[in-house]
DNA sequence: CTTGTCACTATGATTATCATAGTTACTATC
DNA sequence: GATAGTAACTATGATAATCATAGTGACAAG
């Protein structure tokens, strides 16, 4: 590879956050921080990224402002990593990845017989299914709205990545 | 590069779509598609990438069911890109980027004084913001719904591009 | 004082990407 | 009828990002 061309000064707003979002590892790793696994272990066992991948994309994030890094004792000094409110907002795009996913990249009965992840609204409890509004109670759907529960085949293969 | 991980069998739902979105000149020829541009120089020249690399990523996209090959001449036989309803629905997935982009990615006056591009309703001719549900007409907006108009500076961007 | 934990850094092989140039199959112009 | 143009690609070589594996530093626990 050359040094890949850089879009960040585009002004097309798709262009330009397909230069932070059009890279596996970081979809993969705000994954992780969006479901609230912050350690730098975890974000790693569950990826399946090298730790020299996380930790030169974890420090591109902090750059950019998306994520904080912060320690979480001090003897030994430990540091863990925290989505800012930049951070937060990119889950309406993954999101719709989930979405888009759901309805288009399984096979059938791949997943069982529901989603891959159930996600139900915490204020109203409406399963929201694929939807972009609760269809329980209307409200617009954002970070920290929804309870995700993994489908048993989902979630044995968690375990088995951070065995 | 060693050859990159294969996540396309991975259960969780970002993960699967990460593998294909993941990835730069994956997004930006969605973006192309997506705002109707079917015909291959005209992609390469509007992303900057290279024709090796728009073409190895638009066979896959065939592959994948995303895009259809289609011939539009046959003397001389000539083909363009269209996208599957599969492909259409990564509307939602580059609409919430943009949505992100428009109030994350630029710095104050950096795209004049409205948005890098103004959306507006189909059906209801409402100026629909970054919202996800029309704020004119409450409708979902999915892909088709929506006429964009680049901002002066970024229409200018794009005709230096196609120069 | 050895083993374990956590957050990393170092090294070398592999390969995807970019820039540039070339190819194929026609059509249109001089 | 030879040259130039157009559209959709393919070929080649240099560069650098990625992966696998191993190692480091600072401390805690047994």
């Amino acid at each position: 590879m050359p040094k890949r061309a850089d879009l960040s000064d585009t002004l097309c707003p798709v262009g330009r956050s397909a230069e932070l979002l059009g890279d596996r590892a970081v979809l993969l790793i705000l994954r992780e921080l969006l479901f609230g696994r912050r350690r730098f272990e975890l974000i790693a066992a569950n990826t399946g990224l090298g730790p020299q991948l996380v930790s030169a994309r974890l420090k591109m994030l902090v750059a950019e402002g998306i994520v904080e890094r912060r320690a979480y004792s001090e003897r030994p000094l430990r540091h863990d990593y925290w989505l800012t409110d930049k951070g937060k907002a990119l889950f309406d795009v993954l999101y719709a990845m989930r979405n888009w996913s759901e309805r288009w990249a399984y096979e059938p009965g791949e997943t069982g017989d529901g989603p891959a992840i159930r996600y139900v609204h915490r204020t109203c409890g409406a399963d929201v299914g694929t939807a972009k509004i609760c269809p329980g109670c209307g409200a617009e759907l954002g970070y920290g709205d929804l309870k995700g529960e993994p489908s048993p085949a989902l979630k044995a293969e968690q375990v088995a990545r951070t065995a």
